[in-house]
DNA sequence: CACCGCCGCATTTGATCATATCCTGAAACG
DNA sequence: CGTTTCAGGATATGATCAAATGCGGCGGTG
């Protein structure tokens, strides 16, 4: 009974380089590696137990999907936002998401938006007390798994890129600034759910984006 | 003169996944390579003379770029668009290509554009002789280099990832009908771009690229 | 006795590792 | 000040291990 040749549902071993991967783009997005950090081979397979084949493939895959840069040089880091890729990134981000979110609002359950709303709750809580991590894992989950709905693998796929291009900054400006004036149009989005309205559902997650890039602006242009 | 690496002509480097990637991916768009034909690893380092390493890292820069599938079985494929995959290429694609030309068209010199005028002569070459492979290198060539002059990285590369799977069901197409009804709005393109009409060249573009789009969506309906 | 479906083995293919070679940047030296 | 040497790190190879597909044999049934 060893032969499970069906649909193939679950206790699918994880192969390393995936699970590397995972932890690496969490590190860029949620964790310590700053703009402009170098990136190293045989620095990662010490912090992430993992061997160097795993490791330089979960480089390269983000490499491809624009997390890290690699120089000429063969030298890897995480690469900085300059004011002209920011405004690459927020027309990107400001046409794809809202359309992902407008498709995704036909299809919603209840339970799916009391999910979001739960989720919105984690977040509120995080910005109160101030807790940057938190905030910024769970604004990524609120936005991803309203995105993840419209079943829309492709938009998906681009959204994903253009967010591991501006999580590191974002994390910057929040160690800097704090939670305060985060972007939070949380509210307003859920409330454009309940009532299945798509185009006030993309103008609110315009609305959470163009915080968020100003925020970044901002902070790119005082330094 | 100890470095005696004279197998190619530059005496820079010469990454070997480099090339295999180039050729992988040119393979895909201009190639032989079909929708839903399987990809191995080992097939291709004796087709392409690479090593293993290189070979597995192309395929899986092809994955992240989504121009091969990475199924549940570790098997890659060359996706199939689907008609709901269609449809979400069309929209990404008519946002972020009219916007790139606009961009590339403030810095535009006339040598650059008798170049992109000389590339479109050559396309309406193949399409009267029927030449599929020239068509599709150089419409690409022609995209391309402008869309290259708009100095916006980001966007260029979510434009690649787009062209990377609209690429070889635009190839099918071309190989059942012929080159007769293919996207060819170049020479409005080039007239828009000599009086530096960025609005114009967006149109040009835009119907361009819809004109591709239709052929495929004509293709998919009727089988 | 012939046909059908299932189970296990063999081959093919992917994943990982240890190692060797090469490149780059910089310190050391004349 | 230019050249040489050296060390750290990236690239590439081949071997080895694990998983999956496909084939062939076995038993059951009409």
């Amino acid at each position: 009974m060893k032969n499970l040749r069906e649909t193939g549902e679950l206790h699918r071993k994880v192969p390393s380089h995936e699970v590397t991967y995972c932890r690496l783009r969490d590190m860029i997005l949620f964790g310590q590696l700053t703009p402009g950090q170098p990136v190293t081979i045989q620095g990662l397979t010490s912090t992430l137990e993992a061997g160097m084949t795993p490791v330089r493939e979960a480089i390269r895959k983000l490499i491809a999907e624009g997390a890290l840069e690699l120089r000429g040089n063969r030298r890897v880091l995480v690469p900085e936002l300059s004011a002209a890729r920011l405004e690459e990134l927020a027309f990107a981000r400001l046409t794809i998401e809202p359309r992902l979110a407008e498709i995704a609002v036909k299809g919603l359950k209840d339970s799916e938006i009391s999910a979001l709303a739960r989720i919105d709750a984690v977040i509120d809580q995080a910005i109160e007390t101030g807790d940057v991590h938190s905030y910024l894992l769970n604004n990524f989950r609120f936005h991803f798994t309203l995105y993840d709905l419209a079943g829309a693998p492709i938009l998906l796929s681009l959204a994903q890129m253009l967010w591991l291009r501006f999580g590191p900054s974002l994390r910057v400006v929040c160690g800097r600034y704090g939670t305060s004036n985060l972007p939070d149009r949380h509210e307003e989005a859920l409330e454009a759910m309940r009532a299945r309205d798509g185009a006030a559902l993309g103008q609110a997650i315009r609305e959470d984006i163009r915080q968020g890039i100003e925020q970044v602006r901002l902070a790119l242009s005082e330094r």
